[in-house]
DNA sequence: TTGAAAGCGCTAACAC
DNA sequence: GTGTTAGCGCTTTCAA
């Protein structure tokens, strides 16, 4: 069994009471007895039980992180950074972290959410990938149980987030393609109802239109986020009669599907057809050819996200509840200029 | 605040005891009694309190996962697909998944699994990329503590496992290559230490013995299992005088990079040079061109790697506590015979 | 069939 | 300074 105050206590002759204030380092304990308490304790080899204290104390020290996930072959990069991110730095302020995993939308996720705002379960908990009318954070929002979210959404309530910039990174490889001479622009578009998939298609069209271009509806085509789903909707762009010198892709998976197609229908990604993703996953600079696309610093949003709700959740309110950061293009191979000049 | 036994108790107008049996279902209750307790607190919306019942119980009814991450830049799509399968799997059993991130060997490593050991934390845990001579392995052998690894190592107390045969995988590849003609192979090895690693090392070298090919030194070279580490690397083959015409990759993420590098040297793989990874991940399907692997069930190893832990904690030792799975060759096209057949 | 009492290990208010 | 008492919410003897 394991050692326990009271083991302590009557070792060294006092109440389990004082042993308790003596390891919290309570000054109204004398200070030869707390020194003989802590001796026992370490001799012992003593280590709180953290059941009982969160009994007592009603709080968990623990945060909750439920992953959206799609399928049993299910892998995003982006996952394993952003846990990393939010695991050390939960690990550094002393909490643990508790990993659901969930279809998006499905009973099991909704019931794990009631499941945590019916409290005890976690201090707090992280949300990713927000969605349109997300239920998730409405729910959040009207028990008041303390969440920050990566990404925001379009609900009435105020809620903390950390965010990328989507519209500004999808202007910055919009802007890079048109200085580049590109007027025929097509894009793979994420699947609706996921709001950062939304702010990059918007921010698509309104940089097209702001420089006088058009996007007839069939140059946006929408893929599922996966490899497989870009090299599969890309066909759908190669197909038109009149076919676009440039494909942006609303994320690396997508971009990484539509290269392999692309290249092969026997094109040249770079020189015949230039292609951009969004993320900057580690892979993408070592496709074939390197991807041009958009740097989200993942490991770092998951720190932020995560010290944010640890303030929140010791009652410190973050001076600045909405944080948004601005991403970096990186040009690769995969972008060049158009074949034909016009 | 939260719906308690005793509000459920006072409403009903019976002991709380009576209400937990009720609500255990316990056939000691009146039925009336029961049918109008369960009413009440299906109407007040009444939720155990874990913490209550796992400080009673002495159990947390959660598993830990603590998970070897690399530095910042950490993105393993392993780990994501992994993490899903056991994390549906202790779902399913009503188990929490609680995980932890830390750099391989370090100080914070061992002392999570210290305070694992200690009791109380979790009920058991998921061990993942066993290493040589695993301190973890042996520790958690030593305290008796519940636990499932996922790999083998070679320490001498008896333990549960899942894993694949890395021996059997790469025995296919490279007998694969060597039927397409080749003869000159090169190997980009997993770093040191990790025991998969060695296995499919070993297996490389014993197979092309088997095939009485020589392995000469310079045609082995260690990467670190990133597509950086990949891309360096196997610049050491493509300069030997006398240039290897294949290369396996100890993993796919490492052929990702070397095919990079490859192809930037201007070689066309598959034709100039074969190339195999060994994983299988999701993307090595979409890869330019897409990669010949081994394919490993890395969701339903997770599966039944939680499966096994959570029957051993229940106390029902697994029939076979030793699963061996064996991998299959997938062949696309980054693998064709060697350019001059001799 | 039900309830009173004890206890899981810890902390906190209050008295001495 | 230190101990007594009570209680976090639940389960489980044991007695009625």
């Amino acid at each position: 069994m394991a050692v326990t105050l009271k083991d302590i206590a009557r070792e060294v002759g006092v109440s389990v009471t004082t042993v308790s204030r003596g390891l919290a380092g309570y000054d109204d304990v004398a200070a030869e007895t707390r020194e003989r308490i802590q001796e026992v304790a370490d001799q012992l080899g003593y280590h709180p039980n953290l059941t009982a204290r969160r009994l007592q104390k009603q709080r968990t020290d623990t945060l909750g992180f439920i992953m959206p996930t799609f399928g049993p072959r299910f892998s995003d990069p982006f996952f394993s950074e952003f846990l990393a991110g939010i695991g050390n730095e939960a690990a550094g302020y002393g909490y643990d972290l508790l990993v659901s995993t969930h279809a998006p939308d499905s009973d099991r996720e909704r019931e794990a959410y009631a499941r945590a705002v019916r409290g005890g379960w976690v201090d707090g908990l992280i949300v990713v990938r927000t969605r349109e009318n997300d239920e998730r954070i409405e729910t959040l929002c009207a028990h008041e149980f303390p969440f920050v979210a990566f990404g925001r959404t379009d609900c009435n309530c105020d809620f903390p987030y950390v965010d990328e910039d989507g519209a500004a990174g999808m202007r910055l490889i919009v802007q890079h393609f048109i200085d580049l001479g590109h007027r025929r622009i097509g894009f793979i578009a994420p699947p609706p109802g996921l709001m950062f998939g939304r702010y990059r298609l918007r921010s698509f069209l309104s940089t097209m239109a702001a420089n006088n271009l058009e996007t007839p509806p069939d140059l946006v085509v929408e893929g599922d986020m996966t490899q497989r789903g870009g090299a599969e909707v890309v066909e759908r762009l190669l197909n038109l009669a009149e076919r676009p010198t440039a494909v942006i892709a609303g994320n690396d998976l997508m971009a990484i599907g539509a290269l392999n197609r692309i290249q092969q229908r026997g094109l040249r990604v770079g020189q015949d057809l230039a292609v951009a993703g969004f993320d900057d996953i580690p892979l993408s600079a070592y496709t074939t050819p390197p991807l041009t696309t958009i740097h989200q610093p993942i490991y770092d949003i998951g720190r932020r996200t995560c010290a944010m709700l640890i303030e929140i959740i010791n009652g410190r309110p973050p001076a600045n509840p909405h944080i948004l950061l601005t991403p970096e293009l990186v040009v690769r191979e995969s972008s060049g200029p158009p074949r034909t000049t016009n």
